[in-house]
DNA sequence: TCCGCCATGTAAGCGGTTACATGATTGT
DNA sequence: ACAATCATGTAACCGCTTACATGGCGGA
């Protein structure tokens, strides 16, 4: 196998795959629908990248192949080894600090176009985060919340996700506020 | 030269190099620079990224070489038609939806950890954020704000970062108490 | 003279996106 | 029979990171 040294900078998503791999064995197809679904949200991954990397984990004997099934199908499922790096990177390495946010970088530039124009930008961003927050309202009243630990972790993220939105929201409304009240 | 057209999805590193270069001409080495300093907080990028971009830009005929200077300095400027490609992509582009969040991606996964593992990270996350906050506030502090379009928008982008900073700490700090009620 | 800064460029590798490609199985 | 879904894999391309590489100029 190889040397599972080396690099291994972000890699969050051989961890996210690891992750879902916890509770019970699944295939590719059926991690992808788990990616598509709720972690979408948190870390969006592709067919293509899903398989892929699937087969370096089984590869470096972090996961591996639990049954097979109709039409090709690989379930796999996590090894002691994987479990062990899992909580590694949840307990060793520190988490990236986030950057790159084109919607931020917009603003930085919005002295180039009128002020009108920097207003509507700027009232876009606020009714597209208002929808938003409606679309996770709704969620989190139709979930049924229970004490698993999926659930505890889960409606923590969720309330991430309601005070993130609820922030550009009501940041966005302030700004358009300081660019009314002011002359060209 | 090229034509243009063709995929173009994200791009955001030509359209921070644009807005940089629409007040004055400058070469690499002072864009570096820049985004060593108050962009990198928005939008980071590597010495070899902006090189090869620029002299990109300068073939697209976005920006041109305006000014040599002593050891092969090349100052650009930005051209008629670059400032059209950033109105454009100011207006008419929209922001892509922001994802991909590691620190939000283990707390999906810190059921695999012990309560108080759990908490630890948490803990962890709301002292980062306090220290980033207090920093943030300091440089509010020490800047002078007046009425240019740099000092308006940048107080802004300022702005959205105490807000996102206050908001993760607080939502840390809340993450740990519904953890603590609880019995593991 | 020599150190530090100014200044630019190239190459390798990786993770992510898009597109292409193939085929088996199940339900109607 | 046929469509929808299940299921996996590969190739090309792009932007970003890291590292390597080179050299000019100014001041102490």
């Amino acid at each position: 196998m190889s040397t599972l040294e080396g690099k291994m900078r972000g890699m969050s998503l051989r961890h996210a795959l690891l992750g879902l791999l916890v509770d019970q064995p699944a295939s590719g197809y059926d991690l992808l629908k788990r990616f598509d679904g709720s972690l979408s949200a948190v870390w969006p991954a592709t067919q293509s990248q899903v398989y892929t990397e699937l087969t370096k984990l089984a590869g470096d004997e972090l996961i591996r192949v639990w049954k097979a099934g109709p039409r090709g199908r690989k379930e796999y499922a996590l090894t002691d080894a994987g479990l062990v790096e899992l909580r590694r990177w949840l307990t060793e390495t520190k988490p990236t600090r986030q950057r790159r946010n084109d919607v931020l970088l917009r603003v930085f530039f919005l002295g180039v176009l009128s002020r009108e124009q920097g207003i509507d930008y700027l009232d876009g961003l606020a009714a597209t985060a208002s929808r938003e927050l409606d679309g996770l309202h709704k969620l989190e009243e139709e979930t049924d919340w229970d004490d698993s630990d999926l659930s505890v972790y889960g409606r923590i993220s969720l309330e991430y996700g309601l005070r993130y939105t609820a922030m550009r929201r009501d940041w966005a409304a302030w700004a358009v506020d300081q660019l009314t009240d002011r002359p060209e």
